[in-house]
DNA sequence: TCAAAAGTGTTCAGGGTACACCCATGG
DNA sequence: CCATGGGTGTACCCTGAACACTTTTGA
């Protein structure tokens, strides 16, 4: 390190991870309570410290994967919070980011033993320090990207039925959905395509099976 | 501090900011080139490092300050860049800044003693570091800000004609705009007030002068 | 035969875009 | 009188939203 840098103030710096995740059909976000003082026993996110020998982003993912077990999900920066109290134990700046995942994939046992919570969007309790900023952040982005991005297909098994489709897409925008509306846009859609395949488990007469092709570059994006 | 804290990694925290300004009707970026190892002598943005006791914004400000002179422009956190070794000098977080000001405002001397340059976005050179995909994600900001929020409104006189309103978006979205339509746009948009003066200094018939009017609250924003 | 989910088209309104000419004035 | 910038209205298209009934089949 040249000797420019060496007089500089530094910082304890965290990821924060607002991790959605879909638990019975409805929204739900990962939540635990602090272990520690201060604010021991209120609920807030799941963080984590970034360590000297790896990126930020790989500081969220590594917490990511202690939580849940998963890899390679949809995972985006939120905002960085570097107020200088905003954590009363310490100055700590904080890299918010935001994952949405399929609850049934994840490691239950390691979300248990880091004794984190699903709890549902609508029953929210209050957190600590800034962290219901960094829901609300994180919840409008997570809004804007999924109706913009192609992020559904990875919460879906690799076939999936149109009402499938629908209902993930209503559970995270927060509204219903028109399913004439919503059909045509689907078959308007290059990158989500029918099968010969029927799922048979949800009805009697059977529903066509899709699959999303990522293959067709940057058409590969599904605007609700 | 609790024990808790004590035990963690520290970083250098820095602000790069991403300073767009209007240079004699084109759209322009504050670059200097830097004066001391690594990657002396290369082109690089306007950057200082977070002090313990002040907030990541207030940094972010007071760099702009520093430079411009200026306080209260559009400023807001574009992202936060962390990769192990993205300042080749030492493990630095730098987490980034865009700012739009009117090149006309600001301190001309202050700039020059930081031996920063207005540099024409067209003409943009290679930059060191991750400056570039800063950058890139500043300008992408910035124009779908500009064109959903009333930023244009800071960076004009007082009084401005719809000439004036109407090539500053031209300027930041990069395109030219219907003249026709967007005038039925400011028309619909209660928050720009047409005033009796008018303004001679531009044509000999004279133009009308507007206002903005940001007291109507959640309705002060202009959609292009 | 009925319950439960799948599937299917049309109409309408509003917003966005394209487009060309007259006006006022100072020099 | 002319050059310069200021100002104005309409027609069309396309997208997005609303809307209800038929089909299939296992139990």
């Amino acid at each position: 390190m040249t000797a420019f840098y060496r007089e500089h103030d530094r910082f304890i710096v965290s990821v924060d991870c607002v991790i959605f995740g879909l638990y019975n059909g409805r929204l739900s976000i990962l939540l635990t309570r602090r272990k520690f003082e201060p604010e021991m026993g209120r609920w807030s996110l799941m963080g984590g410290f970034v360590k000297e020998n790896e990126s930020v982003d790989d500081a969220a993912k590594r917490v990511l994967f202690d939580l849940t077990g998963l890899e390679n999900v949809f995972m985006r920066q939120v905002h960085t919070f570097g107020a200088v109290d905003r954590d009363p134990g310490a100055r700590v700046i904080s890299v918010c980011y935001c994952a949405l995942i399929n609850v049934d994939e994840h490691d239950y046992k390691r979300v248990r033993s880091h004794d984190a919570n699903w709890i549902d969007m609508a029953e929210m309790p209050e957190l600590g320090f800034d962290h219901h900023d960094m829901v609300e952040n994180a919840l409008r982005m997570l809004k804007r990207r999924f109706a913009s991005e192609p992020i559904a297909f990875s919460l879906l098994p690799r076939f999936f039925t149109l009402t499938q489709l629908q209902q993930l897409y209503e559970v995270v925008v927060g509204d219903s959905i028109d399913k004439r509306n919503f059909r045509k846009r689907v078959a308007e859609n290059p990158c989500i395509e029918k099968t010969e395949l029927i799922d048979k488990t949800m009805s009697r007469r059977g529903a066509a099976l899709y699959r999303y092709n990522d293959k067709l570059g940057s058409q590969s994006r599904f605007h609700i």
